[in-house]
DNA sequence: CGGTGATTTGACAATATTCAAATTCGGTGG
DNA sequence: CCACCGAATTTGAATATTGTCAAATCACCG
Protein backbone atom coordinates (compact mmCIF):
# COMPACT_ATOMS: atom_id res chain seq x y z
CA UNK A 1 0.00 0.00 0.00
CA UNK A 2 1.08 3.40 -1.09
CA UNK A 3 1.61 6.37 2.07
CA UNK A 4 -0.79 9.06 1.65
CA UNK A 5 1.34 12.42 0.21
CA UNK A 6 0.13 15.48 2.47
CA UNK A 7 2.04 17.18 -0.39
CA UNK A 8 -1.09 16.18 -2.48
CA UNK A 9 -3.57 18.34 -0.72
CA UNK A 10 -2.12 21.48 -2.35
CA UNK A 11 -2.76 19.56 -5.78
CA UNK A 12 -6.42 18.59 -4.77
CA UNK A 13 -7.18 22.01 -4.02
CA UNK A 14 -5.84 23.74 -7.07
CA UNK A 15 -8.06 21.19 -9.09
CA UNK A 16 -11.00 20.94 -7.24
CA UNK A 17 -11.14 24.97 -7.75
CA UNK A 18 -11.81 23.82 -11.93
CA UNK A 19 -13.49 20.63 -11.08
CA UNK A 20 -15.49 18.40 -9.03
CA UNK A 21 -13.28 15.62 -7.60
CA UNK A 22 -14.87 11.85 -6.15
CA UNK A 23 -13.61 10.41 -3.00
CA UNK A 24 -12.10 7.58 -4.96
CA UNK A 25 -9.97 10.28 -7.13
CA UNK A 26 -9.30 11.95 -4.07
CA UNK A 27 -7.75 8.86 -2.87
CA UNK A 28 -6.13 8.03 -5.93
CA UNK A 29 -4.35 11.31 -6.02
CA UNK A 30 -2.99 11.87 -2.61
CA UNK A 31 -1.21 7.78 -3.52
CA UNK A 32 0.54 9.57 -6.09
CA UNK A 33 4.16 8.69 -5.67
CA UNK A 34 6.36 12.05 -5.01
CA UNK A 35 9.89 12.72 -4.82
CA UNK A 36 10.26 15.70 -2.34
CA UNK A 37 12.86 18.61 -3.53
CA UNK A 38 13.20 21.90 -2.24
CA UNK A 39 15.31 24.74 -4.46
CA UNK A 40 16.59 27.85 -3.46
CA UNK A 41 15.56 31.54 -4.40
CA UNK A 42 16.75 32.22 -8.82
CA UNK A 43 16.98 28.27 -9.09
CA UNK A 44 15.71 26.69 -12.10
CA UNK A 45 13.81 23.55 -11.27
CA UNK A 46 13.52 22.53 -15.12
CA UNK A 47 15.54 24.23 -17.80
CA UNK A 48 14.86 24.95 -21.83
CA UNK A 49 16.45 22.35 -24.17
CA UNK A 50 15.97 19.65 -21.14
CA UNK A 51 13.90 16.63 -21.73
CA UNK A 52 11.55 15.63 -19.29
CA UNK A 53 10.13 12.70 -17.63
CA UNK A 54 8.90 13.80 -14.29
CA UNK A 55 6.26 16.77 -13.68
CA UNK A 56 7.07 19.31 -10.97
CA UNK A 57 4.01 20.32 -8.59
CA UNK A 58 4.64 23.41 -6.66
CA UNK A 59 3.85 22.52 -2.93
CA UNK A 60 4.61 26.03 -1.68
CA UNK A 61 6.53 29.05 -2.77
CA UNK A 62 6.64 31.08 -5.85
CA UNK A 63 7.50 29.76 -9.37
CA UNK A 64 7.51 31.19 -13.05
CA UNK A 65 7.88 29.95 -16.48
CA UNK A 66 10.23 32.08 -18.69
CA UNK A 67 11.80 32.62 -22.02
CA UNK A 68 15.03 34.53 -22.91
CA UNK A 69 15.48 36.40 -25.72
CA UNK A 70 18.91 36.54 -27.92
CA UNK A 71 19.00 39.81 -26.37
CA UNK A 72 19.02 38.86 -23.41
CA UNK A 73 16.06 39.84 -22.18
CA UNK A 74 13.45 37.35 -20.11
CA UNK A 75 10.32 37.50 -20.50
CA UNK A 76 7.90 35.59 -17.69
CA UNK A 77 5.25 33.58 -19.32
CA UNK A 78 2.82 32.60 -16.26
CA UNK A 79 3.48 32.45 -12.56
CA UNK A 80 3.03 29.29 -10.61
CA UNK A 81 1.82 28.84 -6.91
CA UNK A 82 0.63 26.30 -4.81
CA UNK A 83 -1.55 23.37 -6.08
CA UNK A 84 0.48 24.17 -9.92
CA UNK A 85 1.80 21.19 -11.88
CA UNK A 86 3.55 24.39 -13.29
CA UNK A 87 4.98 21.95 -16.28
CA UNK A 88 2.04 19.29 -17.12
CA UNK A 89 2.74 19.97 -20.45
CA UNK A 90 5.93 18.23 -20.89
CA UNK A 91 3.53 15.08 -20.62
CA UNK A 92 3.29 15.07 -23.96
CA UNK A 93 5.69 17.82 -24.90
CA UNK A 94 9.13 16.25 -23.52
CA UNK A 95 11.75 18.44 -24.76
CA UNK A 96 10.96 21.83 -23.07
CA UNK A 97 10.62 25.06 -24.90
CA UNK A 98 11.10 27.08 -21.66
CA UNK A 99 12.07 27.47 -18.37
CA UNK A 100 10.81 26.98 -15.25
CA UNK A 101 12.17 28.55 -12.11
CA UNK A 102 12.20 29.49 -8.57
CA UNK A 103 11.56 33.48 -7.50
CA UNK A 104 11.81 32.63 -3.68
CA UNK A 105 12.63 29.11 -1.74
CA UNK A 106 10.16 26.61 -2.87
CA UNK A 107 8.88 23.19 -1.35
CA UNK A 108 8.39 21.16 -4.79
CA UNK A 109 7.14 17.35 -5.18
CA UNK A 110 7.75 15.58 -8.79
CA UNK A 111 5.75 13.00 -9.81
CA UNK A 112 7.05 10.61 -12.87
CA UNK A 113 5.24 10.87 -16.36
CA UNK A 114 4.52 7.29 -15.68
CA UNK A 115 2.96 7.17 -12.67
CA UNK A 116 0.69 9.94 -13.67
CA UNK A 117 -0.50 8.21 -16.95
CA UNK A 118 -0.92 5.08 -14.82
CA UNK A 119 -2.90 7.04 -12.63
CA UNK A 120 -5.13 8.67 -15.91
CA UNK A 121 -5.37 5.06 -17.22
CA UNK A 122 -7.03 4.07 -14.01
CA UNK A 123 -9.02 7.35 -13.75
CA UNK A 124 -9.92 8.87 -17.11
CA UNK A 125 -11.97 11.43 -15.79
CA UNK A 126 -8.07 12.87 -14.12
CA UNK A 127 -7.00 12.19 -17.47
CA UNK A 128 -9.35 14.83 -18.68
CA UNK A 129 -9.44 16.94 -15.77
CA UNK A 130 -5.39 17.65 -16.47
CA UNK A 131 -5.87 18.13 -19.78
CA UNK A 132 -8.42 20.47 -18.71
CA UNK A 133 -5.82 22.34 -16.35
CA UNK A 134 -3.38 23.03 -19.23
CA UNK A 135 -6.32 24.11 -21.45
CA UNK A 136 -6.67 26.64 -18.86
CA UNK A 137 -3.11 27.59 -18.94
CA UNK A 138 -3.33 28.04 -22.66
CA UNK A 139 -5.95 30.44 -21.79
CA UNK A 140 -4.05 32.30 -19.36
CA UNK A 141 -1.13 32.60 -22.09
CA UNK A 142 -3.67 33.96 -24.23
CA UNK A 143 -5.28 36.57 -21.64
CA UNK A 144 -1.18 37.50 -21.91
CA UNK A 145 -0.79 38.13 -24.97
CA UNK A 146 -3.62 40.36 -25.15
CA UNK A 147 -2.65 41.99 -22.14
CA UNK A 148 1.03 42.69 -23.29
CA UNK A 149 0.40 43.43 -26.94
CA UNK A 150 -3.06 46.04 -26.39
CA UNK A 151 -2.96 47.25 -23.10
CA UNK A 152 -1.51 50.41 -21.50
CA UNK A 153 0.91 49.36 -18.43
CA UNK A 154 -2.12 50.87 -15.72
CA UNK A 155 -4.73 48.87 -17.14
CA UNK A 156 -1.79 45.61 -17.82
CA UNK A 157 -0.49 45.71 -13.90
CA UNK A 158 -4.07 46.23 -12.63
CA UNK A 159 -5.12 43.16 -14.59
CA UNK A 160 -1.95 41.04 -13.40
CA UNK A 161 -2.58 41.69 -9.90
CA UNK A 162 -6.56 40.97 -10.34
CA UNK A 163 -5.55 37.45 -11.78
CA UNK A 164 -3.44 36.53 -9.29
CA UNK A 165 -5.97 37.75 -6.39
CA UNK A 166 -8.45 35.25 -8.47
CA UNK A 167 -6.01 32.24 -8.58
CA UNK A 168 -4.91 32.24 -4.99
CA UNK A 169 -8.09 33.02 -3.58
CA UNK A 170 -8.61 29.61 -5.11
CA UNK A 171 -6.59 27.91 -3.28
CA UNK A 172 -6.77 29.69 -0.48
CA UNK A 173 -4.17 31.90 -0.34
CA UNK A 174 -6.18 34.99 0.19
CA UNK A 175 -6.96 36.68 3.42
CA UNK A 176 -9.36 39.79 3.10
CA UNK A 177 -8.17 40.82 -0.07
CA UNK A 178 -4.52 40.55 0.95
CA UNK A 179 -1.74 38.24 -0.26
CA UNK A 180 1.92 37.56 -0.31
CA UNK A 181 3.45 38.44 -3.54
CA UNK A 182 6.69 37.74 -2.69
CA UNK A 183 8.66 39.18 -6.05
CA UNK A 184 10.58 42.11 -6.95
CA UNK A 185 9.17 44.83 -9.83
CA UNK A 186 11.54 43.68 -11.67
CA UNK A 187 9.84 40.10 -11.87
CA UNK A 188 6.73 41.73 -12.52
CA UNK A 189 8.45 44.17 -15.02
CA UNK A 190 9.39 40.73 -16.96
CA UNK A 191 5.89 39.56 -16.69
CA UNK A 192 4.37 42.88 -18.42
CA UNK A 193 7.00 42.98 -21.02
CA UNK A 194 7.79 46.63 -19.14
CA UNK A 195 10.72 47.97 -17.13
CA UNK A 196 11.05 47.63 -13.97
CA UNK A 197 11.09 51.67 -13.86
CA UNK A 198 7.92 51.78 -15.24
CA UNK A 199 6.23 49.24 -13.22
CA UNK A 200 7.94 51.19 -10.25
CA UNK A 201 5.86 54.80 -11.50
CA UNK A 202 2.77 52.43 -12.53
CA UNK A 203 3.02 50.56 -8.92
CA UNK A 204 2.75 54.12 -6.84
CA UNK A 205 -0.36 55.46 -9.44
CA UNK A 206 -2.22 52.35 -8.38
CA UNK A 207 -1.61 53.29 -4.82
CA UNK A 208 -2.17 56.91 -5.11
CA UNK A 209 -5.56 55.61 -6.78
CA UNK A 210 -6.41 54.01 -3.83
CA UNK A 211 -6.81 50.80 -5.70
CA UNK A 212 -3.78 48.59 -3.58
CA UNK A 213 -1.43 49.04 -0.93
CA UNK A 214 1.69 47.52 -0.09
CA UNK A 215 2.44 45.84 3.59
CA UNK A 216 5.75 44.81 2.95
CA UNK A 217 5.64 42.14 0.38
CA UNK A 218 2.31 41.58 1.02
CA UNK A 219 -0.28 43.08 -0.92
CA UNK A 220 -3.76 44.22 0.09
CA UNK A 221 -6.60 45.19 -2.75
CA UNK A 222 -8.04 47.70 -0.89
CA UNK A 223 -10.59 48.47 -4.14
CA UNK A 224 -11.64 45.33 -5.23
CA UNK A 225 -14.22 46.46 -7.78
CA UNK A 226 -11.94 49.80 -9.04
CA UNK A 227 -8.92 47.20 -9.32
CA UNK A 228 -11.30 44.66 -11.57
CA UNK A 229 -13.11 47.84 -13.51
CA UNK A 230 -9.00 49.33 -13.94
CA UNK A 231 -7.77 46.04 -15.03
CA UNK A 232 -10.59 45.32 -17.25
CA UNK A 233 -10.74 42.21 -15.89
CA UNK A 234 -13.20 39.39 -16.42
CA UNK A 235 -12.31 36.27 -14.62
CA UNK A 236 -14.04 33.47 -17.44
CA UNK A 237 -10.61 32.74 -19.24
CA UNK A 238 -9.65 31.37 -15.88
CA UNK A 239 -12.53 28.59 -16.07
CA UNK A 240 -13.47 28.10 -12.56
CA UNK A 241 -15.53 26.22 -11.04
CA UNK A 242 -16.62 28.05 -8.07
CA UNK A 243 -17.42 31.40 -9.18
CA UNK A 244 -18.27 33.00 -5.97
CA UNK A 245 -17.43 36.24 -4.96
CA UNK A 246 -15.55 37.26 -8.46
CA UNK B 1 -20.48 2.35 -42.96
CA UNK B 2 -19.79 6.30 -42.80
CA UNK B 3 -18.45 7.99 -46.19
CA UNK B 4 -14.92 8.95 -46.49
CA UNK B 5 -14.39 12.57 -46.12
CA UNK B 6 -11.92 14.42 -48.17
CA UNK B 7 -11.86 17.74 -46.03
CA UNK B 8 -9.56 15.52 -43.38
CA UNK B 9 -7.60 15.13 -45.65
CA UNK B 10 -6.12 18.29 -44.41
CA UNK B 11 -6.75 17.04 -40.68
CA UNK B 12 -4.30 14.39 -41.31
CA UNK B 13 -1.70 16.16 -42.91
CA UNK B 14 -1.41 18.58 -39.86
CA UNK B 15 -1.50 15.87 -37.31
CA UNK B 16 1.25 13.72 -39.61
CA UNK B 17 3.35 17.11 -38.81
CA UNK B 18 3.58 16.72 -35.34
CA UNK B 19 3.15 12.91 -34.83
CA UNK B 20 3.29 9.50 -37.26
CA UNK B 21 -0.14 7.70 -38.03
CA UNK B 22 -1.16 4.47 -38.05
CA UNK B 23 -3.36 3.10 -41.71
CA UNK B 24 -6.33 2.48 -38.63
CA UNK B 25 -5.68 5.83 -37.31
CA UNK B 26 -6.07 7.70 -40.17
CA UNK B 27 -9.06 5.81 -41.40
CA UNK B 28 -11.10 6.34 -38.35
CA UNK B 29 -10.28 10.24 -38.66
CA UNK B 30 -11.16 10.01 -42.32
CA UNK B 31 -14.66 8.66 -41.50
CA UNK B 32 -15.22 11.46 -38.69
CA UNK B 33 -19.26 12.87 -39.31
CA UNK B 34 -18.27 16.47 -40.46
CA UNK B 35 -20.76 19.15 -40.93
CA UNK B 36 -19.63 21.33 -43.74
CA UNK B 37 -19.54 24.84 -43.98
CA UNK B 38 -18.30 28.09 -45.57
CA UNK B 39 -17.83 31.84 -44.09
CA UNK B 40 -17.51 34.80 -45.74
CA UNK B 41 -14.53 36.99 -44.92
CA UNK B 42 -14.50 39.00 -41.81
CA UNK B 43 -17.24 36.96 -39.93
CA UNK B 44 -17.00 35.13 -36.50
CA UNK B 45 -16.93 31.26 -36.64
CA UNK B 46 -17.14 30.98 -32.72
CA UNK B 47 -17.79 34.14 -30.47
CA UNK B 48 -16.83 34.39 -27.11
CA UNK B 49 -19.26 33.98 -24.67
CA UNK B 50 -20.71 31.35 -26.86
CA UNK B 51 -21.03 27.74 -25.66
CA UNK B 52 -19.65 24.85 -27.76
CA UNK B 53 -20.42 21.68 -28.68
CA UNK B 54 -18.58 21.32 -31.41
CA UNK B 55 -14.88 21.92 -32.43
CA UNK B 56 -13.86 23.94 -36.20
CA UNK B 57 -11.63 22.00 -38.65
CA UNK B 58 -10.24 25.03 -41.03
CA UNK B 59 -10.34 23.18 -44.76
CA UNK B 60 -9.41 25.79 -46.18
CA UNK B 61 -9.03 29.65 -45.87
CA UNK B 62 -7.25 31.52 -43.03
CA UNK B 63 -8.82 32.70 -39.64
CA UNK B 64 -7.70 33.75 -36.57
CA UNK B 65 -8.69 33.79 -32.29
CA UNK B 66 -8.76 37.32 -31.19
CA UNK B 67 -10.07 39.33 -28.04
CA UNK B 68 -11.35 43.03 -27.89
CA UNK B 69 -10.35 44.83 -24.79
CA UNK B 70 -12.67 47.43 -23.49
CA UNK B 71 -10.82 49.93 -25.35
CA UNK B 72 -11.65 48.56 -28.45
CA UNK B 73 -8.48 47.22 -29.50
CA UNK B 74 -8.37 44.24 -31.12
CA UNK B 75 -5.43 41.49 -29.93
CA UNK B 76 -5.36 38.50 -32.23
CA UNK B 77 -4.16 35.38 -30.43
CA UNK B 78 -3.49 33.17 -33.59
CA UNK B 79 -3.81 32.32 -36.92
CA UNK B 80 -5.41 29.21 -38.22
CA UNK B 81 -4.70 27.50 -42.03
CA UNK B 82 -6.03 24.73 -43.08
CA UNK B 83 -5.93 21.49 -40.94
CA UNK B 84 -5.98 23.46 -37.91
CA UNK B 85 -8.58 22.71 -35.01
CA UNK B 86 -9.12 26.25 -34.73
CA UNK B 87 -10.90 25.56 -30.89
CA UNK B 88 -10.00 22.39 -29.95
CA UNK B 89 -10.25 23.41 -26.37
CA UNK B 90 -13.70 24.06 -25.94
CA UNK B 91 -14.18 20.22 -25.44
CA UNK B 92 -13.08 20.64 -22.19
CA UNK B 93 -13.75 24.42 -22.14
CA UNK B 94 -16.95 24.52 -23.26
CA UNK B 95 -17.78 28.29 -22.80
CA UNK B 96 -15.48 30.52 -25.45
CA UNK B 97 -13.31 33.54 -23.84
CA UNK B 98 -12.24 34.55 -27.19
CA UNK B 99 -13.89 34.71 -31.08
CA UNK B 100 -12.78 33.00 -33.92
CA UNK B 101 -13.17 34.44 -36.80
CA UNK B 102 -12.24 34.23 -40.73
CA UNK B 103 -9.62 36.90 -42.09
CA UNK B 104 -10.73 35.72 -45.97
CA UNK B 105 -13.94 33.47 -47.07
CA UNK B 106 -12.64 29.73 -44.92
CA UNK B 107 -14.19 26.38 -45.99
CA UNK B 108 -14.47 24.58 -42.48
CA UNK B 109 -15.65 21.44 -41.50
CA UNK B 110 -17.51 20.92 -38.30
CA UNK B 111 -16.93 18.04 -35.27
CA UNK B 112 -19.61 16.99 -32.54
CA UNK B 113 -17.64 17.09 -29.30
CA UNK B 114 -19.39 13.70 -29.28
CA UNK B 115 -17.84 11.91 -31.66
CA UNK B 116 -14.32 13.10 -31.11
CA UNK B 117 -14.87 11.92 -27.67
CA UNK B 118 -15.99 8.68 -29.26
CA UNK B 119 -13.08 8.36 -31.58
CA UNK B 120 -10.48 8.90 -28.54
CA UNK B 121 -12.16 6.33 -26.86
CA UNK B 122 -11.46 3.78 -29.05
CA UNK B 123 -8.15 5.23 -29.88
CA UNK B 124 -6.60 6.43 -27.24
CA UNK B 125 -3.27 7.38 -29.24
CA UNK B 126 -5.37 9.84 -31.24
CA UNK B 127 -6.70 11.21 -27.77
CA UNK B 128 -3.30 11.67 -26.91
CA UNK B 129 -2.22 13.30 -30.23
CA UNK B 130 -5.06 16.26 -29.69
CA UNK B 131 -4.15 16.51 -26.22
CA UNK B 132 -0.55 17.44 -27.40
CA UNK B 133 -2.06 19.36 -30.24
CA UNK B 134 -3.50 21.84 -27.63
CA UNK B 135 0.07 21.83 -25.78
CA UNK B 136 1.41 22.94 -29.11
CA UNK B 137 -0.91 25.82 -29.72
CA UNK B 138 -0.12 26.88 -25.91
CA UNK B 139 3.42 26.67 -26.63
CA UNK B 140 2.88 28.75 -29.30
CA UNK B 141 1.01 31.25 -26.91
CA UNK B 142 3.76 31.84 -25.18
CA UNK B 143 6.30 32.34 -27.98
CA UNK B 144 3.61 35.29 -29.09
CA UNK B 145 4.16 36.71 -25.69
CA UNK B 146 7.72 36.78 -25.63
CA UNK B 147 7.22 37.96 -28.94
CA UNK B 148 4.93 41.02 -27.72
CA UNK B 149 6.41 41.44 -24.82
CA UNK B 150 10.12 41.74 -25.26
CA UNK B 151 10.80 42.05 -28.82
CA UNK B 152 11.32 45.22 -30.79
CA UNK B 153 8.80 45.53 -33.98
CA UNK B 154 11.53 44.29 -36.68
CA UNK B 155 11.88 40.80 -35.05
CA UNK B 156 8.55 40.45 -33.94
CA UNK B 157 7.23 40.76 -37.46
CA UNK B 158 10.75 38.56 -38.70
CA UNK B 159 9.52 35.89 -35.72
CA UNK B 160 5.63 35.82 -37.06
CA UNK B 161 6.80 35.48 -40.89
CA UNK B 162 8.93 32.60 -39.81
CA UNK B 163 6.54 30.77 -37.66
CA UNK B 164 4.17 30.88 -40.51
CA UNK B 165 6.42 29.63 -43.61
CA UNK B 166 7.08 26.68 -41.07
CA UNK B 167 3.48 25.98 -40.46
CA UNK B 168 2.54 26.39 -43.91
CA UNK B 169 5.14 24.17 -45.10
CA UNK B 170 4.38 21.25 -42.40
CA UNK B 171 0.94 21.00 -44.21
CA UNK B 172 2.75 21.80 -47.89
CA UNK B 173 1.34 25.02 -48.51
CA UNK B 174 4.53 27.11 -49.29
CA UNK B 175 6.08 26.16 -52.47
CA UNK B 176 10.25 27.46 -52.72
CA UNK B 177 9.97 29.79 -50.02
CA UNK B 178 6.51 31.56 -50.55
CA UNK B 179 3.29 31.24 -49.21
CA UNK B 180 0.12 32.82 -49.34
CA UNK B 181 -0.47 35.47 -46.86
CA UNK B 182 -4.49 36.95 -47.40
CA UNK B 183 -4.60 39.33 -44.59
CA UNK B 184 -4.04 42.96 -44.36
CA UNK B 185 -1.51 44.78 -42.57
CA UNK B 186 -3.76 46.07 -39.91
CA UNK B 187 -4.46 42.15 -39.47
CA UNK B 188 -0.45 41.72 -38.74
CA UNK B 189 -0.66 44.55 -36.37
CA UNK B 190 -3.62 43.11 -34.17
CA UNK B 191 -1.29 39.96 -34.06
CA UNK B 192 1.62 41.58 -32.92
CA UNK B 193 -0.13 43.86 -30.86
CA UNK B 194 1.55 47.28 -32.70
CA UNK B 195 -0.23 49.83 -35.01
CA UNK B 196 -1.09 49.57 -38.92
CA UNK B 197 1.25 52.14 -39.77
CA UNK B 198 4.45 50.61 -37.97
CA UNK B 199 3.72 47.35 -39.79
CA UNK B 200 3.92 49.17 -42.57
CA UNK B 201 6.95 50.72 -41.77
CA UNK B 202 8.69 47.46 -40.79
CA UNK B 203 7.43 45.58 -43.53
CA UNK B 204 9.31 48.49 -45.87
CA UNK B 205 12.37 47.65 -43.85
CA UNK B 206 12.08 43.94 -44.28
CA UNK B 207 11.96 44.46 -47.64
CA UNK B 208 14.58 46.37 -47.73
CA UNK B 209 16.88 44.58 -45.58
CA UNK B 210 16.43 42.16 -48.96
CA UNK B 211 14.86 39.23 -46.84
CA UNK B 212 11.40 39.68 -48.01
CA UNK B 213 9.19 40.54 -50.87
CA UNK B 214 5.67 40.62 -51.45
CA UNK B 215 3.97 39.74 -54.78
CA UNK B 216 0.76 40.31 -54.48
CA UNK B 217 -0.37 38.59 -51.33
CA UNK B 218 2.19 36.15 -51.62
CA UNK B 219 5.08 36.77 -49.35
CA UNK B 220 8.37 35.01 -50.85
CA UNK B 221 11.30 34.61 -48.38
CA UNK B 222 14.06 35.77 -49.98
CA UNK B 223 16.52 34.91 -47.26
CA UNK B 224 15.37 32.46 -44.69
CA UNK B 225 18.81 32.47 -42.86
CA UNK B 226 18.39 35.85 -42.61
CA UNK B 227 15.01 36.30 -41.25
CA UNK B 228 15.19 33.52 -39.04
CA UNK B 229 18.32 35.39 -37.29
CA UNK B 230 16.27 38.90 -37.73
CA UNK B 231 13.60 36.83 -35.80
CA UNK B 232 15.89 35.16 -33.02
CA UNK B 233 13.58 32.33 -34.65
CA UNK B 234 13.88 28.66 -32.95
CA UNK B 235 11.39 26.31 -34.50
CA UNK B 236 11.68 23.83 -31.15
CA UNK B 237 8.33 25.65 -29.73
CA UNK B 238 6.45 24.29 -32.82
CA UNK B 239 7.35 20.21 -32.05
CA UNK B 240 7.14 19.22 -35.20
CA UNK B 241 7.90 15.54 -35.88
CA UNK B 242 9.93 16.05 -39.15
CA UNK B 243 12.45 18.49 -38.70
CA UNK B 244 13.66 18.41 -42.25
CA UNK B 245 14.75 21.79 -43.64
CA UNK B 246 14.10 23.91 -40.41
C1' DC C 1 25.04 48.98 12.28
C1' DG C 2 26.68 47.94 7.77
C1' DG C 3 25.90 46.16 3.50
C1' DT C 4 23.32 44.40 -0.20
C1' DG C 5 19.41 44.37 -2.94
C1' DA C 6 15.05 46.73 -3.90
C1' DT C 7 12.63 50.82 -4.70
C1' DT C 8 12.33 55.44 -6.05
C1' DT C 9 13.50 59.77 -8.57
C1' DG C 10 14.98 62.66 -12.43
C1' DA C 11 16.51 63.75 -17.01
C1' DC C 12 16.76 62.31 -21.49
C1' DA C 13 16.21 59.15 -25.51
C1' DA C 14 14.01 55.76 -28.22
C1' DT C 15 10.22 53.43 -29.92
C1' DA C 16 5.81 53.37 -31.39
C1' DT C 17 1.13 55.86 -31.84
C1' DT C 18 -2.06 59.00 -33.70
C1' DC C 19 -4.02 61.70 -37.12
C1' DA C 20 -4.52 63.18 -41.62
C1' DA C 21 -3.65 63.11 -46.26
C1' DA C 22 -1.75 61.04 -50.55
C1' DT C 23 -0.99 57.21 -53.31
C1' DT C 24 -1.49 52.64 -54.99
C1' DC C 25 -3.94 48.40 -55.78
C1' DG C 26 -7.64 45.32 -57.06
C1' DG C 27 -11.83 44.51 -58.63
C1' DT C 28 -16.21 45.99 -61.16
C1' DG C 29 -19.15 47.81 -64.47
C1' DG C 30 -19.80 50.51 -68.54
C1' DC D 1 -10.27 47.96 -72.31
C1' DC D 2 -10.65 51.66 -69.48
C1' DA D 3 -12.59 54.55 -65.85
C1' DC D 4 -13.88 54.44 -61.37
C1' DC D 5 -14.58 53.05 -56.63
C1' DG D 6 -13.38 51.48 -52.12
C1' DA D 7 -9.99 49.37 -49.55
C1' DA D 8 -5.25 48.92 -48.45
C1' DT D 9 -0.81 50.84 -48.31
C1' DT D 10 2.28 54.52 -47.83
C1' DT D 11 3.98 59.10 -46.24
C1' DG D 12 4.71 62.95 -43.04
C1' DA D 13 4.48 65.49 -38.81
C1' DA D 14 3.40 65.87 -34.17
C1' DT D 15 2.60 63.33 -29.87
C1' DA D 16 2.51 59.76 -26.37
C1' DT D 17 4.26 56.03 -24.02
C1' DT D 18 7.76 53.61 -22.34
C1' DG D 19 12.80 52.70 -21.96
C1' DT D 20 17.53 53.77 -20.45
C1' DC D 21 20.90 55.42 -17.45
C1' DA D 22 22.49 57.07 -13.26
C1' DA D 23 22.06 58.37 -8.79
C1' DA D 24 19.61 58.59 -4.30
C1' DT D 25 16.93 56.60 -0.78
C1' DC D 26 14.92 52.84 1.60
C1' DA D 27 14.44 48.27 3.81
C1' DC D 28 15.77 44.13 5.44
C1' DC D 29 18.99 40.76 7.49
C1' DG D 30 22.78 39.18 9.92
Amino acid sequence: MEAIHPQTIALIRKLESIAHLTPEETAALQRLPLHLKTVAADQDIVSEGDTASECCLIVAGFACRYNITAAGKRQILSFHISGDIADLQSLHLTVMDHSLGALIPCKLAFIQHDDLRALMRAHPRLGDLFWRDTLIDAAVFRQWVVNVGRRPALTRMAHLLCELLVRLRAVELVEDHAFDLPVTQADLADAMGLSNVHVNRVSQELRKLGLIAFQGKTLRVLDWEGLKTTGEFDPTYLHLAKKDAL
